[in-house]
DNA sequence: TCGGCGATGACAGGTTCGTGACAGGTTTGG
DNA sequence: CCAAACCTGTCACGAACCTGTCATCGCCGA
């Protein structure tokens, strides 16, 4: 799940980033409006958390015009204001959400992977494909009953092929949704983490198909 | 279990906040309807202490509000009068459970443990895992029928862990239900009680897995 | 058969955890 | 009221583990 954070405070900002981050999700973060509308044009983000109040620029203003181009990417509003009014602007903007300052980590996180949850046609937070269940919110994988540990990064990538069983995923699809901007790493990488996903996958039904050229599938038997 | 105390006098609140914490509950508290407000937006408590009359509002109003903001965490009210219609009128609001003054301590930390077990999924104030009995009202444990000594965080970390066994628990999940706002407290701390406990639980045939990166995990064989 | 993409073992670096020792604070018991 | 025992949380250091790169080899498709 890729998120873009919109928020002037350096270390609001951090914090946001690191209990997204643990949460498995890629942050970027754009600490202006410029910055903001930059990284909008140039990538695809499934969740966009959007601080009203910029330096140089109103948050409404970039969310206006992010619907006005057409996009339906969830934004999730952050307001330092307790007035009715604001979150009614928020929200008659075009915001999915909003969460008013100081708010908890986790119920942004929650949020956050609701509104992520939007854009995929999947709806509940525990999927499970041929003998494999996957638990989004608690982490945690099983294999016809039997868990299976498996470390972050293994369990992000699963959530994407989960997310999206049967379809074939781009190798540069995954990337972008495993890493964020400033990790610089190597298309390479996700051949890895496939292959030790494999490895633990092994007992289960299901298995990752490659298609040369073209990205990942997840599949299983009469599924 | 993280508890707010709305209370706007000095003495009742930190004779409450004395016995829950005594019992192990993390107690924030705020004097008035206002910083209630803020509390409750930036947290997320278990449960909320709720005096009706306060300087500045009246509880049922932050009742109201907090329902209307879809939240459904359970509220205990604190209230003066002894009329049927301040109760109902309690109740309408939504809260869950009130409390007339003057009251017995006990009794409140009786009632805050009963709604505090309503957010959990487990109904039960005893809970067994492998050989391990959890008493949440006695505070104590057993393994095999042995009594074991735990001191009052090790309780509280068990109690967390035993509500949501087999599901993985990040650590700074752990540090805000085991503490309140102004124990400024090291994520260290966590990894030390765990340590403390897997200790005393050596003879157990449960046992707490460590995953990297995301948290802990209550495991019990065959189950 | 050839080119290139993907798979995988090995490894170094970095991060996260585990744990003993210690100091301050609180409770208990005399 | 004092002292002893105990509970608490910090620090620091070492161990374990996760991560991503490299290099090599296999395998697919043309």
């Amino acid at each position: 799940m890729r998120i873009l954070i919109v928020e002037d405070s350096e270390d609001v900002a951090a914090a946001i980033t690191a209990a997204l981050g643990r949460a498995g999700m890629a942050c970027d973060r754009a600490a202006g409006a410029r910055e903001a509308q930059d990284y909008l044009a140039a990538e695809t983000y499934d969740v966009v958390v959007l601080d009203i109040h910029l330096p140089d620029g109103d948050g409404r203003t970039i969310l206006s015009d992010l619907r006005r181009a057409g996009s339906r990417t969830p934004v999730l509003m952050l307001t330092a204001e307790l007035e009715v009014s604001s979150r009614v602007n928020a929200l008659d903007a075009g915001a999915d959400d909003y969460l008013v300052k100081p708010f908890d980590l986790r119920e942004l996180e929650a949020r956050v992977r609701v509104l992520g949850r939007r854009g995929d046609s999947a709806g509940s937070a525990r999927i499970s494909v041929g003998d494999l269940e996957f638990d989004q919110a608690a982490r945690t994988v099983r294999i016809a009953g039997a868990a299976v540990a498996l470390t972050r990064r293994e369990v992000s990538l699963l959530g994407l092929l989960v997310a999206r069983r049967d379809r074939i995923i781009a190798k540069e699809q995954i990337l972008e949704r495993l890493f964020s901007m400033d990790e610089d790493v190597g298309l390479n990488t996700v051949e890895l983490y496939v292959a030790r996903l494999r490895k633990k996958l092994a007992a289960s039904s299901v298995s990752i198909v490659t298609h040369r050229g073209l990205g990942y599938q997840l599949t299983a038997p009469d599924g």
